[in-house]
DNA sequence: AGGATCGCTATAAATCACCT
DNA sequence: AGGTGATTTATAGCGATCCT
């Protein structure tokens, strides 16, 4: 049963524990189930997780992660220093709040039941489903910090907690996208890299389908599927990405409207409202074109 | 079984001419 | 500069069908 956690600019995650340390062989959580997240890493040594049917073998550089109602138990095969983060996706107050007393310990037989699948929304992006397992090397100074904020609980500790989290997350996102990215490269990634580089051109499905070496109405089903839109959307959104940097660096409205490939001014200035919420110029702040009191 | 293609149609996008 | 509405054009989305 998946479970979505909403759009990734409004989460306001929160730490609850934050430790780093080390443990010997044979040493064991669970079988269990948290009340929050788990963000379980690695640094050196090695670490197995059995999450409801699948095991998963956790290396120097990996992770593991799991939410509540997901039973597991997690063991330490060789000698190993980790960093163990709790967390949760959604919390009014970045305050951490402890989960050790909603801990349940649960019978062998609990790990036959799956575990629950998070989704993420991505705007931008297609949804993306959290990965139980992943390699994120690198990741130690990071971690580093959040363990230090939370154990000394420096003033505004928490206000910091929630924002190096907030990085963490964004790590994590780069990380798991940038392998979509790979993927499509394969596929749409042609079509992708000639909508960035000439945003200008009135590119159809059918010039866009030729470049992959597909048929167009296989082509939008494929984009709409890796890409999260469809490519006159991505086109749009692409143009209305570099319009806002022209726009920025004070360049006329007429100009960036033609130099994007918009034959017709006021078709350009309803595409960037429609993307922004905002005119051209309301975008540049100009007085006095404000609709807005 | 599932990846790829074809053909159709409702719908959304694009354009044009004119308005504020 | 930017909006509106009518008309034209492209395509998303679907099922049927063909490959392998």
């Amino acid at each position: 049963m998946p479970m979505n956690i909403g759009s990734l600019p409004e989460l306001a995650p929160a730490v609850n524990y934050a430790s780093r340390s080390r443990a010997a062989k044979g040493t064991s959580w669970g079988p269990r189930q948290i009340p929050d997240c788990q963000w379980f890493y690695v640094v050196a040594g090695e670490a197995t997780l059995q999450l409801g049917p699948d095991t998963y073998k956790i290396e120097p550089g990996e992770c593991v992660f799991y939410g509540a109602r997901s039973p597991h138990l997690l063991t330490i095969v060789r000698p190993t220093d980790y960093y163990s983060l709790h967390f949760s996706w959604q919390a009014s107050a970045p305050e951490p709040v402890h989960p050790a007393y909603r801990i349940e310990t649960l019978p062998a037989k609990a790990l036959s039941l799956k575990a629950e699948q998070h989704r993420l929304d991505i705007p931008g992006h297609a949804e993306i489903t959290i990965p139980h397992h992943f390699r994120m090397p690198g990741m130690e100074p990071l971690l580093d910090e959040i363990v230090k904020e939370y154990e000394h609980e420096h003033l505004g500790f928490s206000f910091q907690l929630r924002a190096l989290l907030m990085e963490l997350i964004t790590l994590a996102v780069r990380q798991w996208t940038a392998r979509d990215t790979a993927e499509r490269i394969g596929k749409i990634g042609p079509a992708l890299r000639a909508m960035r580089e000439r945003p200008d051109r009135n590119w159809s499905v059918t010039e866009l389908s030729g470049l992959c070496g597909y048929h167009p109405s296989y082509f939008t089903k494929l984009f709409n599927k890796e890409a999260g839109t469809n490519p006159k959307q991505f086109l749009v959104a692409e143009r209305v990405k570099q319009a806002k940097q022209m726009l920025l660096r004070g360049e006329s409205i007429q100009s960036i409207s033609e130099r994007l490939g918009y034959s017709s001014l006021h078709y350009f200035s309803s595409n960037f409202k429609k993307e922004t919420g905002l005119t051209p110029s309301e975008f540049r702040q100009e007085p006095g074109t404000s609709s807005e009191r």
